[in-house]
DNA sequence: TTGTAAGCGTTATCAT
DNA sequence: ATGATAACGCTTACAA
């Protein structure tokens, strides 16, 4: 004991009260203070609160490396994420949070660079073995090798808005989501309908994009109308992107769309920027419709399919923290509910033969938003 | 040895296989194994290669609990935000992320929720204390008594885009950066300018917004402008508050400014999407200003001051990291640059006299971005 | 109710 | 260059 402090200080004195010294302090052994401090039975309420007075004076806190190496479980759950920094992420990493906080567990964050070919990126068991108790995975495309290492890490794992094959998965459904969403403009009475998608050109394992495409061309089937190959334009999801798409359809000779669906707000709001700074009027002349409701989507006044990120992961990870409870069978596949939500970038298309570039429909506004270029 | 599979199996099996499988199956002690692994000296080439080969084999991958309560450290550091999913906070985070990745750190995250009074809010020692190496705050308010809780824990802390007393701080010059913004708008022509201040109605320590709104004052005092009472309006940094603040503004009876300085892009574009809405041209009737350059900005068009948070916070992590590998003195306060960015939000005023609500000004959009409400 | 002591998987010291 | 071995601080049978 008085060893103790000697070693300690020989090996460069890692600082910090250990339950040793509470122990000491106390007048108990360890294995009392033990239970003590987390609240277990089989301590006498005296004992007890003498030992919770002198922990607390002595500023005890328990080495979470120490405690994980005798547990075997570190109470800390890792996300998996290719941006933080987009809606969808933060939103959901936000939710996971909120759950992890409540239930005294850790996040920790990996993030591993949107998917892509050409992006570096080194993922391997290293980085999350033996570190997390579970896995949150957040809409990720993931190569053959990845999920195969994932699945051989043998902890609950769950994928939160995308799917990944043999993973228990959260998210919306997708196909019905985006079907909603150009049901929503056929029921305006669109005829001349574009499609933005978010399609990305690798072989990677992400098929959301694919699922909403699916979904855009059926329903147009469904309604006996043309889907027009110049109109399918593609985007990563991002403003930008959105943009350039808009300026990709607008700059073609030939007819324009009426509408245009967007597999996501970002993109949309890049098509509704370059659209009011061209002269065409949304939704006069262009009637435009998301999936997300971005939070700027309500200022923007952008109908949109609306989906709830941080429930999602919130509800990700409330199931991966019950199954650490030992309540077996709780991580397993659930949809996530979607909702349309109309607002004023939808209207009905102006009636066959009035002119497109001149004056607005009633009640449209006319100020711009984005300023002169 | 034999027996340890034994006790293993018979705690419960903590799976995974251990640097001792790892130095039975190479014929060497875990010392060496140690050593190998970690790419230490004192190890022959082909003993080297020999372990490395059976360690990969074998997917050992060493437990963070063990090594870090074997050194004392946890390779991971911790990131305290009072939002994640906000333009600023992402961004950090993001920024962190990269420079942790490639220092091979885990990134720890702890959502606080936001400041303000009325916010659950259980910061202590306890959360971060023994789990991590060191510490990056991003711009929190925070009480007296956290930060002297953080004080205590003795590890290297850096707080970004915010002053915390005490504290190495890196983040921009806020007065020099909002002067910057009032000095475009007073250069263009502007007498009349409006402030949209950040100030949140707490005590909590978080001096950015009056920093810049200092700024505001001086920097019209400076000039000789009037700064009038009325046009003194306040949000919470999102778009929301921004809209709302337009409201006030313009929903009260009297004159109205020709320009107005918001202390962040997120209230800009409120300020922009509610303006298109009622008919007050952006730049012409109004030119708007903000500070950040948020991803959305260039989109629109916003005149803003810009700031990396993510540059912020990789030098912030890279001083904290400088600091563990035991070059001391590498955490120090910093100021971050910032720079005019000049879009198309803002311009001269109209001259006096010019009905305000009519025509455009040459060359200004008139097209709507906000379509009717 | 409380204590004893054997792990947990590494790292680091000191020999060899 | 390699190996024994004692920590590291906590948990948990099991004994008392």
């Amino acid at each position: 004991m008085v060893a103790k402090t000697t070693d300690r200080a020989q090996r460069g004195g890692h600082s910090g009260v250990s339950i040793e010294d509470v122990a000491l302090a106390a007048g108990v052994s360890t294995a009392t203070v033990s239970r003590a401090v987390r609240g277990l039975p089989r301590v006498s309420p005296a004992t007890r609160e003498k030992i919770l007075g002198i922990a607390e004076a002595l500023g005890y806190v328990a080495s979470s490396s120490a405690s994980g190496l005798a547990t075997g479980r570190t109470k800390t759950i890792g996300v998996l994420a290719p941006f933080v920094s987009r809606w969808f992420f933060s939103k959901a990493i936000e939710g996971a949070d909120r759950e992890l906080h409540a239930r005294q567990y850790n996040l920790s964050l990996f993030n591993l660079g949107g998917h892509g070919s050409h992006r570096e990126r080194l993922f391997s068991k290293t980085m999350v073995y033996k570190q997390i108790d579970a896995l949150l995975v957040l809409c990720m495309a993931l190569t053959h090798e990845e999920i195969e290492h994932l699945q051989k890490i043998d902890i609950p794992l769950v994928v939160v808005g995308g799917h990944v094959e043999e993973c228990p998965y959260i998210g919306i459904d997708d196909y019905a989501a985006a079907a909603t969403a150009v049901r929503h403009l056929i029921g305006l009475g669109h005829t001349e309908i574009a499609l933005l998608h978010g399609d990305d050109e690798t072989d990677l394992n992400f098929d959301v994009p694919r699922v909403r495409i699916k979904a855009f061309q059926d329903v147009m089937a469904g309604a006996g109308l043309n889907v027009r190959e110049e109109w399918d334009e593609w985007g990563d999801f991002t403003v930008l992107s959105g943009q350039n798409a808009f300026h990709r359809l607008w700059d073609r000779p030939g007819p324009k769309p009426t509408a245009i669906f967007c597999a996501s707000d970002e993109m949309a709001m890049g098509i509704i920027f370059e659209a009011t700074r061209a002269g065409v009027q949304v939704p006069a002349d262009l009637s435009v419709i998301g999936i997300d409701d971005h939070d700027f989507s309500e200022a923007m006044g952008l109908t949109t399919v609306r989906q709830r990120p941080d429930e999602q992961a919130e509800m990700g990870t409330k199931m991966l923290l019950d199954e650490l409870d030992g309540i077996a069978g709780s991580v397993r596949s659930m949809v996530a509910p979607h909702e349309l939500i109309v607002r004023s970038t939808t209207a009905p298309p102006r009636r066959a033969g009035v002119v497109t570039r001149t004056d607005a429909a009633p009640g449209a506004m006319t100020a711009g938003a984005a300023p002169g270029g």
